[in-house]
DNA sequence: GTGGTCTAGACCACC
DNA sequence: GTGGTCTAGACCACG
């Protein structure tokens, strides 16, 4: 369910706690529907168990899951609302982009292609997230 | 000439290496021009040499300037090779840009379309550059 | 593991970064083995942490080693990489010295003669590499 | 005569320095040969006339020119003697570099290759030294 | 005056 | 415990 790289410059509990958000937002998890438990998940990926409390703690700041105790962790009812959210901090990371874009002349074409192959590739090959 | 934002979480070395690379690569300092002196700048800002000093290796790295101990650091005299590694430091944003979109499923042409507005707003808007 | 020389002109975080370098492209250290922590190796070679801090940033810069904050720091896994540094900047060093070798108008067949020479020499005497 | 490279990363009176040296064991500069005067070489080259001096004190004291008070600096009468001294040097730097490629299993010719096109592209490129 | 290296020591984030 | 950033201050080499 989870892959940690650990080249990825950030902290874990951040690759986690995203990789929380995109499973959510992408339909993978759905509303209400419970997240493996603290201690299950970090033997899985044998880490310490404090890093997976935290990043369902931010989870849970950020109103995506809600816990319930001695249950345990819940994707929140709204899952629309996340995947609203993080679609649009993605539409303002692309215009971002492409400001900074035109301030190089770097020509739109050429831009949007790269974009397209990156985009297209990652949809063909990682079927197996 | 520089303004630090201390509310950015990124260290202060890099905040000061992009603003530099930005003052090259938009031609506000031109090739072989003289750039502040480590102390000058320290004190100018009121932080520390060794901050400046790093930030000064790193665009030495790079490329961008070259140093002359006992006289100072200047831009290199190729800078066209700013826009080089500008430019593919913007191709590397967008291939991780499209990687995030395809891990949502947020469709393709959807993405395409907001960056293709903003880009050619920024076009229509900035002909002064 | 690591022996610095004093009366070396090249500044010490240079020493300590060819040294790991070439122990990790020679083998000993072998891919994502960890390196001994900054403070210990500090202690160990009796220098400031921050000097061999500066070592290990640039064997990361280099993509020769990677860091985990709280964790360590470790060898890649792709140590062909380190190989194929180590050798351009061989080449790199071979382009020099020719242009030395054409400025002093040294016979070219007689530098390669005796670059063979010692080549084969090597290869003879060290076959268990 | 003599060209400096301000992106070079060694000092000035070194540079200077070999130049000289390359000049006289190259036979450009003949046995008793006067150098320019300090103060006229400073002015060509636009810089701090005790660059020169420094240099010239260097050369001084490696027996390759000799000076007269109030005539000026004079090559010594021995030049075979500084061209063989350049020329070990120069042999052991491709001994040393032969150890270095035979370590890493670089093939002897694609080395040699490399050498013989800088070699040859120095002689032709740069007859105007 | 300039850049470059190094030390000593602090504080933060992460695990 | 780990790495990463920053400060304060020293000393050297260069011009």
């Amino acid at each position: 369910m989870i892959n940690l790289d650990y080249r990825d410059k950030r902290p874990l509990y951040e690759q986690i706690t995203e990789k929380f958000e995109n499973l959510i937002s992408s339909g993978a998890l759905g509303a209400d529907e419970q997240l493996p438990s603290v201690r299950q998940l970090a033997m899985e990926l044998s880490i310490n168990p404090n890093t997976i409390q935290r990043s369902y703690m931010e989870l849970e700041k950020k109103n995506i899951i809600y816990s319930i105790k001695g249950k345990g962790n819940f994707v929140t009812s709204d899952t629309e609302a996340i995947r609203r959210i993080k679609t649009e901090n993605l539409m303002t990371d692309a215009r971002n982009l492409a400001l900074k874009a035109a301030e190089l002349n770097v020509p739109l074409a050429l831009f949007v292609k790269e974009f397209e192959k990156s985009y297209l590739t990652a949809r063909g090959d990682a079927r197996d997230d």
